[in-house]
RNA sequence: GGGGAAGUGUCGGAACUGGCAGACGAGCAUGACUUAGGAUCAUGUGCCGAAAGGCGUGGGGGUUCAAAUCCCCCCUUCCCCA
């Protein structure tokens, strides 16, 4: 008897082999059609978990597939390695950001390693490094050059108590989540990406093979409003501007407005509000810079604001319109004033209702007469109250309108989006440091490209309170200006993480290009990324970005397609206990004892069979015994040998049975076939699990035809030898060191992947369905090449049938070639 | 509130373009072998029924010769956005 199947020694073994023999290094190969499979690089927060493997094992499945197929696959692995964590460690634990990381990075590659993927170690990347981020400096550099990138006032949340500014994730409901303190806003000078002037294009998702729901998200977070901005008159003495401008999508509801809202933070609050209110009005003010956007914005609160003593004139009645503060309006969005017109707007209903502020309906709905509304009406009616306009059809009514406020010079069309610029500055030291200089003379000074990249000090000090040290290190902040010569102070500031990870994709086809971000030779031979995979939750931030920066690249001359990534597919996700895993439940898997108790293979299959890849699922231990009992049925399969000499037409006896021989050998050529097929369908459209289901039967088959010794060595080889192929990248290791213990050379994920006649994998007999009015009444054996009047004589003839059509007429017969014939019966 | 996805045995799931519901696996049950193992093999396993047969894809209605699949209404869960 041959060994048992030992999955920690032969992956182990082969392992080491394939890094000797560097089987999967890439190069540049222009004979061969090149294949970029890109996963989502990680991030080091230490440990890999059984959702990086989600991620990892079966795009490495589907790369291994692709290179089988003759392409020269690059499928690279990284690291994102800047960010918050690494900075919070060194302040808990006063270990070094960098050691914190590439400690990680240690364990993580390590751990990668065990997947057994095809990943090039040589063209790994990390983002912290500065051979890397002296490349995300140059691009900083270029997009400044190209006017993309601009210095703004923007707010941030601010810890009073910490004097430090916090990113979203530290603050807890509107606390600091270090000292407790209630967290508030402040305006910085920070950088922006000019993102917002790709917004038309990146709404669109020309010639990429994107899901519809990612498409749908990012064209939301664009959020592009076609409508009108309308002048209000503004009369108030000590305020210089003489109107008030209101972005509006519906300017066929102006005779509606009774009353104006404005964002808390709107310059002319302050400047508008009465003496007698001022009081009142700045709590409101104070009170509404506490809360987050997403509060501000929900509609399960209360609307609730303040009014501020003034008034603007809606110019097209000449009424006299109430302004009030109320933070339901942000600032950032259209003008930052809405005008409120509470009996077609929800939200304007709700407010009106409160402040018991007037609702008059400008557009009425069907059949209206005049009565009060129970709610908003939103949709299109016919105009009343609105002057000249009245009886308009409203639809036609915001073009009248419009046209009426261009001709009098009250208003004009306008497009507003959703999108806002990047704000890519982080006041933090564990990042790429953003290389710009104040100068007291020059002003804003770019560094030049030769002095890249500006190095994150070393020799940083991290405070309890979070506040970046690169703003206290006085070899860092001061410097010289490169155009005049004076002292002179950098930025001290660092990039968005998402900065970082917008490039790493040209990185990795020339990782060691030391003189360019990237060559750009290889760059053409590999990019765009055909295929890329993660998880949804990067739908919007992650795959905007980069999508933004190849856009920007390409308007630079830099690169010379339009799309990063050619396809996008994305993974469910893995869940423990029915809930997500996460290190705060204390319900992380991590693979080390599954990989080394059943081998990686195992886990590698296990994840792909429990569920449609894209959907995810529940990681259940009991499930990945089935597995495991699999690769030991085909381990006894194959490693047993076989060796049946049969030739010629003979009848075998067996059981008792007599098996045809020649019946036998066709029809194991045939499942062969069937399987090849069905495997490659399976592959190309990335379901793994039902892939796994059909080497499963063929392996069930398989131990079938062995236990009859029914089939000739020649044909069970051929039989065996495609299982192996077709399970190669599945099970690298099980399926390698089966191909050695079959005779053949090393190394089978240099063979080709099988292709399959469809001649052989034809069916001759099928199951006839015989239904009697749609219900199944018999099945019938028949021959494939069957016709349509010897299906229906066949129907009509089985005894089953005819106890149903016992005094009944056949008023219609349905006949689908291959599968049914069904009767019509009265 | 808006948008999207989903709901199928005890469980994970399968079912091409409307055509045999439950592939494959887990679990469970019975048996075989035994150098006792979380091994391997065999058989069974949607529900009701002794059987014939009937019922059955979240609930209700519809279209069709035929619906898990298409249409309408409702319920539930998850995700995203506001």
């Amino acid at each position: 008897m041959v060994d048992k199947y030992d999955p920690q020694e032969i992956e182990r073994k082969w392992q080491q082999r394939w890094a000797e023999d560097g089987l999967y290094k890439v190069t540049e190969d222009s004979a061969k059609p090149k294949w970029y499979a890109l996963t989502m690089f990680p991030y080091t927060s230490g440990d890999l978990h059984i959702g990086h493997w989600y991620a990892m094992a079966p795009s490495d499945v589907h790369a291994r597939f692709k290179r089988m197929q003759g392409y020269n696959v690059l499928h690279p692995m990284g690291f994102d390695a800047f960010g918050l964590p690494a900075e919070n460690a060194a302040i808990s634990r006063g270990i070094h950001p960098f050691n914190w990381t590439m400690q990680n990075i240690e364990n993580m590659r390590r751990q990668l390693k065990s997947i057994g993927a095809i990943y090039d170690w040589s063209r790994e990347v990390f983002t912290c490094l500065p051979e890397y981020y002296k490349w995300t400096q140059w691009f900083f550099l270029k997009l400044y050059e190209s006017g993309l990138a601009y210095r703004g006032k923007a707010p941030v949340n601010w810890c009073p108590h910490c004097q430090t500014v916090l990113a979203n994730e530290q603050v807890v409901e509107g606390f600091c989540e270090r000292c407790g303190a209630a967290v508030g806003r402040r305006d910085l000078e920070q950088w922006f990406f000019r993102i917002t002037k790709y917004a038309d294009e990146l709404m669109e998702h020309n010639g990429i093979d994107w899901p519809e729901r990612i498409k749908t998200m990012q064209r939301n977070w664009v959020g592009k409003s076609v409508g009108t901005e309308i002048s209000f008159a503004l009369d108030h003495p000590g305020v210089d501007g003489r109107e008030i401008r209101v972005f509006t999508t519906r300017p066929d509801t102006v005779f509606g407005v009774t009353f104006m809202v404005l964002a808390p933070e709107h310059p002319l609050v302050a400047e508008l509000t009465s003496p007698d209110k001022r009081a009142e009005v700045e709590e409101y003010v104070a009170r509404s810079q506490r809360q987050t956007e997403i509060e501000r914005l929900s509609t399960e609160r209360e609307k609730d604001g303040v009014f501020i003593g003034a008034y603007v004139v809606n110019r097209l009645n000449g009424e006299r319109v109430p302004i009030w503060v109320a933070d339901y309006v942000l600032l950032g969005y259209g003008t930052g004033v809405v005008m409120g017109v509470p009996a077609h707007d929800e939200r304007d209903f709700a407010f009106a209702k409160r402040y018991n502020l007037p609702i008059r309906v400008v557009v009425a709905p069907p059949g209206w007469r005049g009565e009060e509304l129970e709610e908003a009406y939103t949709e299109p009616g016919t105009m009343v109250n609105s002057g000249q306009f009245d009886g308009l059809p409203s639809r036609q009514g915001i073009e009248a309108i419009s046209d009426f406020l261009e001709e009098k010079g009250w208003g004009k069309r306008a497009v507003t989006y959703r999108l806002r610029d990047w704000l890519i500055s982080r006041q933090r030291y564990w990042g790429a440091p953003i290389p710009m200089i104040y100068c007291p003379d020059c002003g804003i000074v770019p560094v030049p490209e030769e002095d890249l990249p500006v190095l994150l000090p070393e020799d940083a000090e991290f405070k309890p309170t979070g506040e970046s040290p690169l703003k206290y290190h006085e070899q860092f902040v001061n410097t010289t200006c490169p155009r005049c010569g004076v002292p002179a102070k950098r930025e001290t500031d660092t990039m968005d993480t998402f900065m970082c990870s917008s490039w790493y994709f040209l990185r990795y086809a020339s990782p060691d290009c030391d003189n360019a971000p990237f060559d750009a030779e290889r760059v053409r031979y590999w990019l765009p990324v055909d295929l890329y995979t993660g998880g949804a939750e990067h739908a919007v931030m992650h795959l905007f970005y980069a999508r933004f920066f190849i856009k920007a690249l390409r308007d630079m001359g830099l690169v010379d397609f339009d799309e990063p990534f050619s396809r996008l597919f994305n993974q469910g996700v893995i869940i423990v206990e029915r809930q997500k895993m996460s290190k705060s439940r204390g319900n992380v898997i991590t693979p080390d004892e599954y990989v080394s108790e059943l081998g990686a293979d195992a886990v590698r299959a296990y994840l792909m069979f429990v569920a449609p890849w894209e959907q995810g699922g529940e990681w259940d231990d009991s499930g990945i015994s089935g597995i495991s009992r699999w690769f030991n049925r085909v381990w006894n399969l194959v490693a047993g040998g076989y060796e049946q000499k049969i030739t010629g037409l003979v009848l075998k006896r067996l059981k008792g049975e007599q098996i045809d021989i020649e019946q036998a050998e066709r029809q194991l050529s045939r499942l062969t076939h069937q399987t090849i097929r069905k495997v490659t369908d399976d592959l190309e459209r990335l379901r793994f699990n039902t892939m796994l289901a059909a080497l499963m039967e063929f392996t069930n088959y398989l131990a079938r035809v062995k236990e009859e010794g029914a089939v000739d060595v020649s044909g069970w080889k051929e039989a065996i030898d495609t299982l192996l192929l077709l399970l190669a990248p599945t099970a690298p290791h099980l399926a390698e060191e089966l191909w050695q213990q079959t005779g053949h050379s090393y190394s089978i994920h240099n063979q080709s992947w099988p292709k399959w006649a469809e001649e052989l994998a034809k069916d001759e007999e099928i199951t006839l369905v015989v239904q009697v009015n749609g219900k199944l009444r018999d099945r019938i054996v028949v021959p494939a090449s069957m016709t349509e009047a010897e299906a229906r004589q066949a129907a009509l003839e089985s005894q089953r049938v005819k106890a149903y059509l016992e005094g009944k007429e056949v008023i219609n017969i349905v006949y689908v070639p291959g599968r049914l014939v069904n009767l019509v019966v009265r």
